[in-house]
DNA sequence: TATGGTTGTCTATATTAATAGACATTATGG
DNA sequence: CCATAATGTCTATTAATATAGACAACCATA
């Protein structure tokens, strides 16, 4: 299905056993190894990449310490996590409704939060005035206990002044957004990139440096198109998927 | 505007010279050096990074390699190219339309093709039997002399037989489309992902090895609703960006 | 219970990445 | 034209990455 057989790169800044981990982490969320539910042998996966066994060993520590696979000696490698949330973007996307029934457990987590001047680009974006006040909120999100994401939100503050308890008591955006009085608002538009994970949202994400993120920023306005929020949510791009269905 | 500062780390299967390469280049798409037009000195950029000089050098090395800085003994170093073209992904997604002025030179070309049979995935995408023929067209679309992305699209070899010539000639999907009796296409779905660029589309999209794409699996219908194409596209992950408005 | 397949551990060595310091070379501005 | 601020080059050293080989420990199963 996808584009096929590749190779691993010496010299380039990024370590053979890095690059093997995250194909391997690839495979496995692509389901390559669903029938035996077993990453292949080292001695299989070090001849197929064309390194030794150690550096597949290196490569396999890495996912172990991700919780990705488990190794026993003895059986092999096994798969003990094989995920990808899938993220639909429409007009009405909501986080939580979102990840729907492929999470359980869900959970949106305050971190910070701050008032604090617009900056010319945010004014731009929310369209008050450069310097008027925003509410700046830092969250977390999980599913099942993982993060998924990590967010920073800016708020009008004169509109939504009570925006930071809101949330912290609810978990939810949609949810505080209702308390405050605005029981609706729309998706108008996003913009999607991907970087590497760094400093906090590596802690954060709880990623192994080197990560690759998606990251997201988003629009969202009242119903009469009054913008109300922009964020901007980095995720763990070997997680999740965005779907834009139009 | 952003997260903020961060940091780069050590002992994680990225050497620091690409965590810093990535770094600058994500500074210089970000405008961050607009007002001088020149990266900061390496002594400044190496104790801002927390990295001996020799390393910074290393990074800047590597951006000199993909055309994006140039050191000039005396001066500094020249910021050459700082460019992140914006892919509106919408109902009526079009990849020419989309670069509109951003380029003044856009280009298709036809790498490969084949006919070959459906795959299980794709029979259920492109909504034919498991088998049927399709015909698989390998692309890379260029603005302005540089590739932007990095196709593979499938079409049903029953309808769209000459898409290949059609293709080959216009350097353009709808025009093709048009000559092969369809005049109108709608983009339904669209998945996006990222991951490490590897293999063939490092040379193809002419990157530096660790680089990262964007992945866009898009679905396209004629406007009764019948799936036509099926395609893979990847894009460099620091030159493009995809907005999605709702 | 014996055997083959698999992971775990150890030693040794070569290559690459990163630090450290010194000094040469070149461009710019007073 | 000189001082300053850059980049360019060189040597030396340490740490991380990768290879190579050997063998122990463990599991499943015939």
């Amino acid at each position: 299905m996808d584009t096929g057989q590749t190779n691993v790169h010496r010299q380039n800044g990024v370590a053979l056993w890095r690059q093997i981990a995250d194909r391997i982490r690839a495979s496995i969320a692509n389901g390559d190894y669903d029938a035996t539910g077993k990453v292949p042998p080292e001695f299989t996966l070090a001849a197929q990449f064309g390194v030794n066994r150690h550096t597949v060993r290196s490569a396999l520590a890495a996912l172990a310490q991700e919780g990705i696979v488990r190794s026993v000696q003895g059986r092999g490698t096994l798969i003990e996590r094989k995920e990808r949330l899938n993220f639909p973007i429409t007009r009405r996307t909501r986080f939580s409704e979102g990840i729907g029934d492929q999470a359980r457990e869900k959970e949106g987590l305050l971190l910070h939060s701050a008032e604090e001047p617009a900056s010319a680009d945010l004014s731009a974006r929310l369209q008050i005035p450069e310097g008027a006040p925003v509410i700046r909120l830092e969250t977390l999100r999980k599913a099942d206990r993982r993060p998924v994401s990590r967010s920073t939100a800016w708020f009008p503050a004169d509109r939504f002044g009570g925006i930071k308890e809101a949330y912290g008591k609810t978990g939810s955006i949609t949810v505080a957004f209702r308390m405050l009085g605005l029981s609706d608002y729309l998706r108008v538009s996003t913009e999607v990139t991907a970087t590497h994970a760094d400093g906090a949202d590596l802690a954060d994400l709880q990623l192994s440096p080197g990560a690759i993120i998606l990251v997201a920023r988003a629009l969202n306005t009242d119903p009469e198109g009054v913008p109300v929020q922009y964020a901007v949510s980095r995720f763990p791009a070997d997680m999740v998927q965005f779907t834009i269905e139009n």
